[in-house]
DNA sequence: AAGAAAAATGTCAACGCTGACATAAACCGG
DNA sequence: CCGGTTTATGTCAGCGTTGACATTTTTCTT
């Protein structure tokens, strides 16, 4: 192990290949051989390569190695919105899950839902060489990668699709979610059902609308927008704007949720009202089964991990035409989607 | 732009600083310059580098830059045991916060809680060179992390202190958060009142035990062993076993969970049988503000960023004696705790 | 036991980058 | 317009590793 350039030995330096040869009376290569297990390596100066590495603490330089190999590293980044949205985070874990099986890392790198940063955070994904790109796309286009996908770096987009570019996506069934959760409200008896949804990606707040708006045009109502309460970009929607909505003449008498976010919004305007009517969030949540509350759900993890297997699938075949995959979603009855339309 | 090994141009490869100093008629070294934003760059030749740079797409190379300046990159680790645990990945939003602040990025790694996982997991974040180390250990002695520690890499561990090995930690205020919460509960008129926790490191549990233990003594109960009910290392505590705590003769007027798990086999136990007993959980969690749950609270992200920034700290400053940091917890009054005991 | 094949080990260069140092070009006062 | 200073640019080596290739040593063959 050598001394610092400081010439004291207070801050000892890392033991390299070379290092470990000394002490093992070996060349650098040798101790590569031995680490990389190759075979042609006589079993005593093995052992002595061992005891030496041993010894002086040797840990493979990655930096070193991955360079030698055309900078390909077994890192891959993961771009996502809000890191303390749950959705996100179990996301993450599928991601991580599915990687860590394939002897690869996840950088989480973290825009805070501003469009602006996303390209700023890409880059800097990029310049520590990640092997593939994971991410939730926030900005508007996404033509800034077209470069980066032509050097075959996997991008899979998740939750929305990307936007003037030609990548892979894992998306949630989101329009035949909603659909479903109305139908079930329609069956319930309701007719007059609302639709609630902070913004959350355009995309999937179009898409949840249209099923929506789908199931009820299926028993004929069409005249649906008196019912929804749509966010705009850059607030949510208030506890007070969903009481207004209950209390108006004519207003639902059943809720849908478009988003996690909206849900919670939803569950405190009745809670905190005592208001008593129908309601469907989407996004299911901690604890989500000891309060009643039906919901839309599907596995966050395995959105995750299909993301993941599709972008070590690119790895491998760079080329073809891209695939979407899209995770199905499916109704939990708990109770507070069952309750009958007034009057029935 | 070099042209790939196989002789093709269907698969480029990265532009380096050598090419874009081709195309621009100026050496590696001055391109460098520009990159790095020196001075003692003429403007025209910094203008016709940075074209040359875009036309190229070049984006410098992180593993070549770090190997350079001796292997330190600007990657922190963090180890964590289940990543679908919620209070993790607040903490990790933390982390991720505190770290974008100083221009450094966060590598996931999850032992899925198992301790022989741990060193293993650990061992390729090391040779990965992060920069840093922050883990949540679950094995039962981080020894092995010494020699690293003597290279200079900060460890910060996170929830509970690390075993046999100096480093900086931070925890929660475990022992006063459980204690006030059961004073709370004193103050309600409760005097038998249950202790419900799976494990979930022992540590944080043995604090909250004896947090809840400590305040009983302060009115002189004593014999708490009845009420207490602990998972054991594997296993959770069950809905059943709660149920049977309730229902025996002289149990419990009031519940105490441990930790989030215990909370919502609670909260799961009261809520399916309609029993009705007062209820204090630790850990906050998503909308329980909607559900009257009275918690020991305390803010995950700060968690984070506290053991984000002992570890910047420490890169400056490698020696000196390591930190504790306690993270304060603050009961939050939702109804569920103030419940009277029968008879008051 | 000599020659050939196989196994073990070594030498060297290069991956992309940037400090240390060297050189060249521009500028400046007298 | 010369020595001297500043500014701009270039050369080189080396960070730690490992392929390609070379060399040495051992083992096998006849």
């Amino acid at each position: 192990m050598s001394v610092s350039a400081t010439g004291t030995l207070s801050t000892q330096s890392r033991a390299t290949l070379a290092d470990v040869g000394r002490l093992a009376g070996v060349s650098a290569k040798t101790v590569s051989r031995v680490v990389l297990g190759s075979t042609n390596v006589s079993d005593s100066t093995r052992d002595r390569v061992m005891a030496a590495a041993r010894t002086l603490r040797f840990r493979p330089n990655h930096l070193a190695r991955n360079l030698r190999h055309g900078s390909v590293t077994n890192t891959v980044g993961f771009v996502i919105g809000d890191l303390r949205n749950p959705f996100y985070f179990n996301v993450a874990a599928g991601i991580e899950r599915e990687l860590a099986g394939h002897g690869m890392m996840m950088i989480l790198a973290a825009t805070d839902d501003d469009p602006n940063s996303e390209a700023r955070v890409v880059e800097t994904l990029l310049t520590q060489r990640v092997r593939a790109l994971l991410m939730v796309p926030v900005a508007e286009d996404q033509s800034y990668l077209e470069g980066e996908r032509q050097l075959g770096t996997p991008v899979v987009c998740i939750d929305r699709p990307a936007q003037n570019l030609i990548a892979d996506s894992v998306v949630l069934e989101n329009r035949g979610g909603t659909a479903e959760a109305v139908r079930a409200l329609i069956a319930a008896g309701h007719r007059r059902i609302g639709f609630v949804c902070s913004p959350g990606g355009l995309f999937t707040h179009q898409q949840r609308l249209a099923g929506y708006r789908d199931a009820l045009r299926e028993v004929g109502v069409t005249d649906t927008a008196q019912w929804e309460l749509l966010g705009d970009e850059r607030n949510g929607v208030s506890e007070d704007s969903v009481q207004r909505l209950l209390a108006t003449e004519g207003g639902p008498t059943a809720l849908l949720a478009g988003n996690n976010r909206a849900s919670a919004t939803v569950i405190r305007a009745v809670h905190n009202h005592f208001t008593e009517v129908a309601f469907i969030g989407f996004d299911d949540f901690e604890l989500a089964d000891a309060s009643d509350i039906s919901v839309v759900a599907y596995d966050p993890v395995e959105l995750g991990r299909r993301a993941a297997q599709l972008a070590i699938q690119r790895l491998s075949e760079p080329l073809g035409l891209p695939r979407h995959i899209e995770i199905p979603t499916h109704l939990i009855r708990r109770g507070s989607g069952e309750r009958a339309a007034p009057g029935i």
